[in-house]
DNA sequence: GTATTTTAATTTGCATGCAAAGTATTTGCA
DNA sequence: TGCAAATACTTTGCATGCAAATTAAAATAC
């Protein structure tokens, strides 16, 4: 069969487009109630893990694009949910620091994720694993 | 652990993200000499696995919003890849068609798939098989 | 047969993702 | 010491993704 390979339903990067934006699309709502966009929740949850790291190490950790990263902490900084500031040992370097309000967020986050992994009618816990685990060697083979 | 489900390594959302990103990202520089972008190439091949669909069929089968999916058709007529008709049969439809030159593309992007695959080292078919299964998974259960 | 509802697209406003250019500091090296 | 190269961010311009409002036409209801 000719150009099999340019069928949308054999299309990995397909896929993986189709999943994404419906993921976000499902955390949207939750999401709302928080006041928070997709890319602001992971920002938190990084956050919420390590708190009082630069910028750098938060694209790091995040994925999050550089530029939209700068965009991304003026909001929340306007929502009061961190503050950005500088760093005295190197001054190119700038920290970020959530605020209480920041992190009282992470209670009302809490069940988040359960609500999200309720909908997954047809995927359970080893599959799920076995997901991360390709997602995680897609990435790595694509990283720079 | 407390708040272990907040984790960034354990969200199953941030690692799609990731994917979804690496992945379209990795496809820029093949579209770029093609002038696409990613959405573009995927409106691109549905149309070679069937030309002269209304733009609800195309949205449905690329999963691209209806918003975006009007000013990218609009972009890839002003390129010249296709063209978008009225439905005589009911006006309220249009009809996306190829040009010529959009359906001669299609040999130029016949590489672009084997190209991508050829990047993962640690992905072997059997595992990308078996990543959209569940990628399918996904998708259909958070399908409204 | 006309009013209501549904369907198909477009438009608008906001939030990224990304490349590329620009700015401020700090490093490293001659 | 002095300056080029590397770092850490910010800014800008373009292309979506998405929700909500809008417009036009067809399908249904009464």
């Amino acid at each position: 069969m000719p150009f099999e390979q340019l069928k949308l339903k054999n299309q990995l990067c397909h896929r993986l487009y189709m999943a994404s934006n419906s993921i976000a699309r499902a955390y949207r709502e939750p999401l709302n109630e928080l006041n928070l966009t997709y890319p602001q929740y992971v920002v938190m949850m990084a956050l919420w893990e390590q708190d009082e790291i630069t910028i750098a190490e938060l694209i790091d950790k995040t994925a999050i694009d550089g530029g939209a990263m700068t965009q991304i902490l003026k909001k929340m900084s306007d929502k009061s949910l961190l503050a950005v500031i500088k760093d005295e040992h190197d001054k190119r370097k700038r920290l970020v620091q959530l605020t209480q309000h920041g992190q009282s967020l992470k209670l009302k986050a809490a069940d988040i994720p359960k609500n999200i992994l309720c909908k997954f009618d047809s995927v359970d816990a080893t599959q799920a694993k076995q997901l991360m685990q390709l997602l995680d060697l897609v990435v790595n083979d694509l990283a720079d």
